[in-house]
DNA sequence: CTATTTTTTTAGACAAGACTAAAAATTAAA
DNA sequence: TTTAATTTTTAGTCTTGTCTAAAAAAATAG
């Protein structure tokens, strides 16, 4: 597996998170940051390696094996998420970028020997469920803030963007997870709210409540 | 900098240390595994870099540049060495491949903070001194094994050999940093030695000898 | 001081991964 | 159901880092 690799896979696996059936080249173009013909390109060698399922225009989709590889990058990303939070005192909004680094390290027992380290988490600092060693990630029945209605309660648990701009705004607001959240208002017309966490109540907008997991 | 960028580097700054002037190309390929039209390929990159000086036919020298980058890496390199056996239970014997892939992650902030973190150690794993942010290196006063007289004695601090192989044949035979050791005997012949280690004595032969640091 | 050996560099080729431009297939519109 | 727009693929080029083979320079020997 070489870097460009591991990174196409674990595009492909993020977009089939969110699209049903076959990916079409173009998406994983827009989310790699390329061109459509790079992509060809790349979808061709992972198929012939057997890691995901692909027909001339008809989009690809990963194998078994392809997935397994997949959430075991990720697994990787997330435990050095938390490694740097917890352990090298960077905030949830610096991590991402060196993650994307040290995600790449082949070492099954510096992973595993990190899981450890760490305590066994089950989330990394933005929410995100960790997978396990043989890929199975905990489906989490969360749901975006967006959807709650007035006078509906939950707890933060997790940020569906990990943008370092928007994770600032959120720390700046007092926004964190484990929270509990409480709606108080419901404007139709832009679908911004008013919340109430810690007795304090301000409004957010929909862009805002739009990439917040609660659980309720 | 590139990850081979980075190797090259790292490769003539260690050659720089046992040699003195200028490179050869041809040493530089061999350390490196690799052919020495490749070198002269990249050493006329780095040249042009300003990281080393390069004259057609009259071998290379690491600039102050050169040198600054290079210990960065190997400061990398020893503080991960030390992070996989402090924290993660690696043995010395294991830490070598992993800290060659670490040693190439990208942040400033990590190894600032990872150098906190491990309490800012002073020498990695296999006793090497770890060089400070400036690329300062600890220029320690150590002597090899081989080269203690008998009845001489000293404290073990550091391996030149850091091969898997080595290290384990040391574990075996209950050699290990900060253990005083005595020179019993010593055979003109074949430059074997007998040593004292805890009471215990036994022969090592002068290849072993040869890569053992000892601070008298 | 010339001849031979060794070292180093050049020339040309290749694989990976990217790009541009153009062709082909698919999808949407009229 | 033809035509137009969009998506996807092919063809060809580029860069990085590697290689082999051959040429050039330097070192060594006789
Ligand atoms: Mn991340
Ligand atoms: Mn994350
Ligand atoms: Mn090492
Ligand atoms: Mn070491």
């Amino acid at each position: 597996m070489t870097l460009s690799e591991e990174n196409y896979l674990k595009a492909i696996y993020h977009i089939s998170d969110v699209c049903e059936g076959g990916i079409s080249t173009n998406a994983i173009a827009e989310k790699m940051n390329t061109k459509a013909s790079s992509v060809t390109d790349m979808i061709k060698k992972l198929s012939e390696k057997g890691l995901l399922n692909y027909k001339r225009y008809k989009g690809s989709e990963l194998t078994e094996k392809g997935k397994f590889v997949a959430a075991n990058i990720i697994r990787k990303h997330r435990l050095w998420e938390v490694f740097l939070v917890e352990k090298l005192n960077f905030t949830w909004d610096e991590v991402h970028d060196v993650a994307e680094q040290l995600e790449h390290i082949k070492s099954e027992k510096l992973i595993n020997q990190l899981d450890e380290f760490l305590g066994f988490p089950k989330r990394d600092p933005h929410g995100d469920p960790i997978p396990d060693k043989d890929g199975n990630v905990s489906d989490n029945a969360d749901v975006l803030l967006v959807t709650l209605h007035e006078n509906e309660k939950g707890i933060i648990v997790g940020v569906k963007d990990s943008s370092s701009s928007f994770l600032k705004y959120l720390d700046k607001q007092g926004i964190a997870l484990g929270k509990k959240v409480k709606v108080i208002d419901k404007e139709p017309f832009d679908n911004s709210m008013k919340i109430r966490i810690k007795k304090e109540e301000f409004m957010i907008s929909q862009q805002i409540a739009n990439n917040i997991y609660i659980k309720k």
